[in-house]
DNA sequence: TTACGCATTTTTGTCATACAATACAGGATT
DNA sequence: AATCCTGTATTGTATGACAAAAATGCGTAA
């Protein structure tokens, strides 16, 4: 006894491999429900769900009372997919802690590849950020920004774009507790000080330094972050 | 100029809460549309949004004509809802390298994790791994099984749970690609002896050895489903 | 020409209603 | 108790309606 399909998943595929295809180019806006609906001999009941499914599913973005536009997935499509999830998730602070901890292994991780791999490009990249990075020391605001430019760039190096990705979504998530930590120049200058020793650990291909020095400089940051949770 | 919500949105948000307190308890069936529709004060146009909308979110499991199922999400069913999206790009040979690779690199680290902290509860487990892993040798289902068991328990040993919905998330991403590959005792063995030495590496406490070991027997792995493609 | 403002037309969000097909629950039968 | 039967409840889908907002087209001003 097979489930039988609903109307909605059929076309809901078929969209989706036209998404996929091309045929409906990206960013570009969904025809209107009626012409869907003639189009597939289904009512605009039928088109609806269609709709509010490939929504969720990030291959369509959907203002209210505006035409949904075409998102072709890519990796990180699919990681926002899962953030309303995850906002679940890390209310717990058993929550936060574990996606915090998957960060620190999978960061300590991009940090040895570094040391290991990076190249002359990727050295430059460091080297700018952290130059960014100390300009805004007396600068709250700016200097979370770079903060976080000065992880991205690990992430960036083992050039796959699913880490990239992962690095967007893993900000995302974090920052509601992020913003919430203490800002100070001198945090900032202590910040900064990791950083740097970390790069320099880079520079000497020093990868078990390089691993343990990132590894404290989150475990410090988890500190902070940990006691937002108390108050 | 905020835009204004939709009813379904409020509505799902409502449910959600619902849900993750544990008001609707998992794994029981959802309200009537009816009943919830009464109860919101809202049409059953509506209420079906917000049922399609939980669905593609993994909250509610929907079999047509069935009273959708609660499902309390994890970390698990995060990564389910992403599944749509990666079916769609690991379809070209890119998005599967790129999948695959990612998987060898975050391996690659759980795999020197473990020869440096796992503990004797691991090494019992990876151990029964390994000896399930040569009894089936000459069965060439068995042995998937068991080859996926061994790589599972690297995913366990951090106890962080979301490595451990990543490894079901890639088995089942690439299971495609990998039920296509060659089976034959002599493959089997010569997969089992990897995982031996690998298994040896762990117990010498040399991570580096152990990595790189990895990263070859995956390589070697990779080298036969990228045969599957230019079939 | 370009830019802006306004009136007209579409389109979306929501509701109500309807009906066939199917699941479910309760009773009758074995 | 297990099985079948039947009536009811529920889901999937269609149609029509309507208010509110967006898109469109057009005329006028800069």
């Amino acid at each position: 006894m097979v489930d039988q399909e609903r109307a909605a998943d059929v076309i809901a595929r078929d969209l989706e491999r036209r998404i996929i295809t091309g045929e409906l180019p990206d960013n570009s806006p969904l025809p209107a429900e009626k012409d869907l609906g003639q189009e597939y001999g289904a009512s605009r009941t039928v088109i609806r769900e269609v709709i509010t499914a490939l929504t969720n599913r990030g291959m369509l973005e959907n203002r209210p009372r505006f035409r949904p536009v075409v998102k072709k997935p890519g990796f990180d499509a699919a990681f926002n997919t899962v953030g309303s999830i995850v906002q679940h998730l890390i209310n717990a602070q058993e929550g936060v802690e574990t996606l915090f901890q998957s960060r620190v292994f999978l960061e300590r991780a991009l940090v040895r590849e570094a040391a290991i791999r990076a190249q002359s490009s990727d050295i430059r990249e460091l080297r700018a950020a952290l130059q960014a990075n100390k300009e805004a020391i007396d600068s709250s605001e700016d200097f979370y920004k770079t903060d976080i430019e000065f992880h991205r760039v690990f992430y960036a190096i083992p050039g796959n774009p699913i880490f990239t990705s992962l690095h967007e979504a893993y900000t995302q998530w974090l920052a509601a507790h992020w913003v919430k930590m203490e800002r100070s120049p001198e945090r900032n200058a202590r910040n900064y000080e990791s950083h740097k020793a970390i790069f320099e650990a880079i520079l000497d291909r020093d990868a078990d330094a390089a691993e343990s020095l990132l590894e404290r400089h989150l475990e410090q940051a988890w500190e902070q972050v940990k006691g937002t949770f108390n108050v």
